[in-house]
DNA sequence: AAAGTAATTATGCAAGCGTATAATTACCCG
DNA sequence: CGGGTAATTATACGCTTGCATAATTACTTT
């Protein structure tokens, strides 16, 4: 008289932490930090709560490991489009830019997700820590892009590092504070007008036609990207 | 034998309510919201828990309250030291940036607050209006600036109001972006460092030098407000 | 096929949460 | 000075939370 059907069946670890960290982000986005509980996160990803213990020694400790695979996931969608070879590095730096400004990217879940992480980098050390490198991590790629867009429109006179670092910091700083704005107010704006809003911006910044190239020359690297997502 | 020593005080209306308020600004800073429960935000104003129901329907409103409060503090921190007449509008627009972007407008606990009011516009209905409100306030404050600036310095040429919304729109969004690392990463930057981004940024978006005429003719309006907070 | 083991479920607990309601108490007014 | 009333305190209730611990159960290994 035994059972045909088992009770539940048992999966390998990455993929079990997986479901449980999407589970949490979906809540997250969905209801906010105080919707995403342990016992709302197991329901979820269709276990029982006592799971979450078995692979997070502690709750923070899921929240964590999902904000690191929102921003890395974040940044992988924003660059990825930008690293095809073949292009002109000014090409490049347009894709990057357009790619933030846009879906997937640049949406209301985006958007909330980060507000809600963002929240707890003062109080939570392992989360200041992660914004930390999540923000370095795209300024730097953000940076070697500006560069290379530079070098390649005068060859001859490479930009200085500090020049060079400041433009890094203002141009993420359009695109981060258009993103959030994207993501918070999304009927407020036109379809791509962020977008070109931010290629506008940013080459005023490092004084290159960003806009005018794109609009011209090569339009098929402003599209958005493929979801991936 | 009646106690001399009343054992509380009866307060006006207003007075309670903006230390309810307070106390949930200070509490929110420190441990983020899930530290702002109604029992200590009421320690923290040294009164009992019962008092908030009385101030406040639900918790949620007073949170809303906390957040208007904020919001509002810190347009005008950013807003009043612009407001001084007898100076050139370029002058008005760089002391605005300016204040936006060093202390108090720019600190740790202003952008915490931020972040964590943020974080409910998706959920709550409020929360979302009172963030377009503020935007939509703050973005058109600067609008004007930078409108007078151009007409002061191309009076004949006025910019048309397509481009000034996406010169508020970009500006905008740099200043917020850089306010926002300055305040989450705050031992990363030099001091004034952001500010002088800022201004190159802006300056460059619109298309006007404010840096240098800041360096060289009216270096006082650079300082930051006194602190009124 | 039986045993072992690690994944998963089941159950419970103490603490804290927001809210409701009733009991006090300070202050205003006649 | 003595009521009346609104501000304030006091107490309690029901619910949820994160976490712990013990009981099951599926799968592997021999």
């Amino acid at each position: 008289m035994t059972d045909p059907r088992p009770k539940f069946k048992r999966e390998p670890a990455t993929q079990r932490k997986d479901a449980l960290i999407e589970s949490a982000l979906a809540l997250i986005s969905e209801q906010g930090v105080t919707g995403a509980t342990v016992r709302a996160i197991a329901k979820r990803a269709d276990v029982t709560q006592g799971l979450i213990r078995h692979y997070f020694s502690t709750k923070e400790e899921l929240i964590s490991a999902a904000y690191e695979r929102h921003m890395n996931q974040m940044t992988e969608l924003t660059a990825a489009p930008a690293a095809q070879d073949g292009i002109s590095a000014t090409s490049r730096l347009v894709t990057f830019i357009t790619a933030g400004l846009t879906s997937p990217v640049m949406d209301t879940r985006s958007v909330t997700l980060w507000a809600s992480f963002i929240s707890s980098i003062r109080t939570d050390a392992a989360m200041r820590q992660m914004h930390q490198q999540t923000y370095y991590d795209f300024r730097n790629r953000l940076e070697i892009l500006i560069r290379d867009a530079l070098l390649e429109s005068a060859p001859h006179t490479p930009p200085c590092p500090k020049n060079l670092r400041q433009m890094a910091i203002a141009c993420n700083a359009v695109i981060d504070g258009l993103w959030m704005e994207g993501g918070a107010l999304p009927e407020t704006f036109d379809t791509d007008e962020l977008a070109q809003i931010g290629l506008k911006s940013v080459g005023a910044i490092i004084g290159l036609p960003l806009l005018d190239q794109t609009l011209t020359s090569t339009p098929t690297h402003t599209q958005t990207p493929k979801g991936q997502l």
